[in-house]
DNA sequence: GGGGGTACGAGGTTTACCTCA
DNA sequence: CTTGAGGTAAACCTCGTACCC
C-alpha cells in the first residue's frame, strides 16, 4: 500500500468509525426502567394563573384530587382536555377553552440554558430529577418532560442527518477508491493537497484551496 | 401464561409564538 | 405601524414496550 492509498484507507476507518454514532437512548433510560416506579410523584397541582406550585408536588405526593398526571396523562384528563375532540390532536369546546387552551410559555435563556446543561449530563430524567429540575426552573414537570423529548427528538434529527451524510461520503469515497482516474473534489476538513509540494494533507487548518485543486488518488 | 393497569420513550402532528420582509 | 409568511419549539397524540399485580 502506498501513501495515498493509506490515507485514503485512515479516511474511510475514520468516516465508518463516526457512522456508529448510536442514537439509542443512554444507560439512564435504562436505570430508569430498572425501577420505574421508585417514586410517585407525577401528581401535579392544579395550575394557578401564576403557575404551578411545584412545591405542592413534591411535598405532598399523595393528595387526593390530581387530575393531571405528568408522563402519562391519565385517560381522565384526555377526555378533560379534548371535550369531544376526536383525532388530529383533541379540540376543545369553546366552553372548556376559557380556562384550558393550550398557552404556550417561552422558556426564558436561563430556564433553557439549565436544561441544556441537564441534558448534556443525561438524556433523559428520572421522575426525581425530572421534579427537582421543575422545581429549581419554577416548571410544572410535565413542561420539563415535553422539553426533554423534543430534546431528544432534535438531537436524533440531527444524528440521522450526520449519519445520511456520512453514508453519501463514504459511498463517493468507497467509488473513488475504485475509479483510480476520477478525481474527487476536497473535503476540506479531512483532505487537503498542498499546492507547492502536492502533498497530500490531513491538517484542519489550512487555508481553503481552490475549486480546481482536486486530489488524485 | 396472560390480561389489566401504569409508566415511559419514540416518532409524528398541531399550533402558539416569534421574526422578518 | 401593520400584516402575512415562514420558522421554531412547546404541547400534544398514538403506538410500542416494560414492569407489576
Amino acid at each position: 500500500m502506498d501513501g495515498e492509498d493509506l490515507q485514503l484507507s485512515l479516511s474511510l476507518q475514520t468516516i465508518e468509525t463516526d457512522l456508529q454514532i448510536s442514537t439509542q437512548p443512554s444507560t439512564s433510560d435504562v436505570e430508569m426502567r430498572m425501577n420505574p416506579r421508585a417514586i410517585d410523584m407525577n401528581r401535579i397541582p392544579t395550575p394557578t394563573p401564576s403557575g404551578f406550585d411545584v412545591e405542592d408536588v413534591v411535598s405532598s405526593p399523595n393528595s387526593s384530587g390530581g387530575a393531571f398526571v405528568a408522563g402519562k396523562r391519565t385517560s381522565a384528563e384526555r377526555e378533560e382536555n379534548e371535550g369531544g375532540g376526536g383525532g388530529g390532536g383533541g379540540r376543545m369546546s369553546d366552553e372548556e377553552e376559557g380556562e384550558t387552551t393550550r398557552k404556550k410559555l417561552r422558556l426564558s435563556k436561563e430556564q433553557s440554558a439549565i436544561l441544556e446543561e441537564s441534558f448534556k449530563e443525561h438524556n433523559t430524567l428520572n421522575p426525581k430529577q425530572k421534579i427537582a429540575l421543575a422545581k429549581q426552573l419554577n416548571l410544572r414537570p410535565r413542561q420539563v418532560e415535553v422539553w426533554f423529548q423534543n430534546r431528544r427528538a432534535r438531537c436524533c434529527e440531527n444524528l440521522t442527518e450526520e449519519n445520511r451524510r456520512l453514508q453519501r461520503e463514504l459511498l463517493e469515497l468507497r467509488a473513488l477508491k475504485r475509479s483510480p482516474h476520477f478525481y474527487m473534489p476536497v473535503p476540506a476538513t479531512t483532505l487537503t493537497m498542498c499546492p507547492s509540494c502536492e502533498r497530500v494533507e490531513t491538517s484542519e487548518n489550512q487555508t481553503p484551496i481552490p475549486s480546481r485543486q482536486q486530489i488524485r488518488l
